[in-house]
DNA sequence: CGAATAGTGTCTTTTAGACAGTATCCA
DNA sequence: TGGATACTGTCTAAAAGACACTATTCG
């Protein structure tokens, strides 16, 4: 029996919801797209431990939103042998460009969207476990402050939008949306600046609060 | 590396909440109380599968809402080996009596209160197992129909009530209660009939209703 | 009848959502 | 100045919450 630990790496580029996918160079199911991961590397390796290596092997991504999704072990999802997979959730800010550093040369980031078609063939059961992550990251941002985590240390309450309306594909009003965020206690906080955009007024500057758990939660419409 | 599979078994005894535990007979941890589990009987075994044959020889129980919690596997956790635990979380509707028919001659329910206090020694990582679950059945009471997970098949809408007020700990209004659970659409229909309590008029039966989410959901308060 | 629970109606306060209007930047 | 985006104010409709009231049972 096999213990491995597989990623589902979510981040925005460009206004759009994008997952790592690593082109498998060995078999089974080689050439397919796969979640980046592996397989635990020695006997003492905690778990959370094994993912936070393999998101910098694989990624180059040090300091990110990690939580757990769920255990994948069902019989015959490798042919190889038994393997059981821990899922793990990242959310990382938007980066440079592709992926630095990396270990795994195939790499790369592409639209959850287009990565879920049906003509995008993902190995082993990746397929539901990237739907599952999704799904998790679209329920956490009603409830949490996960939306944090996709933006840098300090971000505008616009880019914070642009999170909500790529992860849920909706339009938010920018109005509601500004006096909803602010008034959320403890989810962002003023972090004094303002950053300038290609035109229209300034925008000020907030970095992530103390709250984890949204009072009130922001709603999906409107 | 071993796999092993956890339980959290809530339900609901006398309008307060409880947990199915069982006391250990080998070590580690022997004399000490502990969630029933065991580990994967063999290679071809599913996880989900294994979690309700625990279900089935440890408590006694058939066909109850069963779902994956997380999985616990520091090492360390256990000081014979490296041992994996995927933890399920299952709810069962009251019982005749505490536990009939059962494999673990020790099992029992206890108020979730009480095993989760100081003074009881809960073996390996099992009060942490134990608050997720009880934080996850907490949370999936607003937003899901898992409440009527823990009532029969048919049920008044005030045992319902109960549930609520029981899981999350607070009183709430029976009147308003009334209204928002019939208004929140598919989470229960009525089933014809009525029930005769000890005293008063009796109140309609309903059971489950399509939806597993719940729109619009419960609230903690009032 | 009174006590107790079931179920309905209605009022008030709060919140969500729509949208007009002002502020501040760039070209 | 116009155009764009940031931010504020205000109105309306919907929902949450408080609570009076009627209905039906038992003893």
């Amino acid at each position: 029996m096999l213990l491995a630990v597989d990623l589902v790496i979510l981040t925005l580029r460009d206004s759009v919801l994008n997952v790592l996918l690593v082109e498998r160079g060995i078999e089974p199911h080689r050439g397919a797209l796969a979640l980046p991961g592996g397989f635990l590397r020695d006997r003492e390796e905690g778990l959370a431990a094994a993912a936070r290596r393999e998101l910098a092997e694989e990624a180059g991504l040090g300091e990110v939103h990690l939580e757990q999704l769920g255990v994948y072990g069902e019989p015959g999802r490798d042919p190889r042998d038994r393997v059981v997979s821990v899922a793990y959730l990242a959310i990382a800010p938007r980066l440079p460009e592709p992926v630095a550093g990396t270990d795994a040369a195939g790499a790369c980031w592409k639209p959850v969207e287009q990565a879920l078609s049906p003509r995008t063939e993902l190995a082993f059961d990746h397929r539901r476990i990237l739907t599952d992550g999704v799904e998790r990251a679209r329920l956490k941002l009603e409830h949490s402050a996960l939306a944090t985590a996709f933006c840098g240390d300090t971000f505008t309450i616009s880019e914070l939008q642009q999170v909500y309306e790529a992860v849920w594909g909706v339009r938010l009003d920018p109005r509601n949306f500004y006096r909803k965020v602010q008034s959320a206690r403890g989810f962002i906080v003023a972090a004094g600046g303002t950053r300038q955009t290609e035109t229209g007024r300034p925008a000020r500057l907030f970095r992530a609060g103390p709250s984890q758990v949204l009072n009130p939660p922001m709603s999906r419409s409107s």
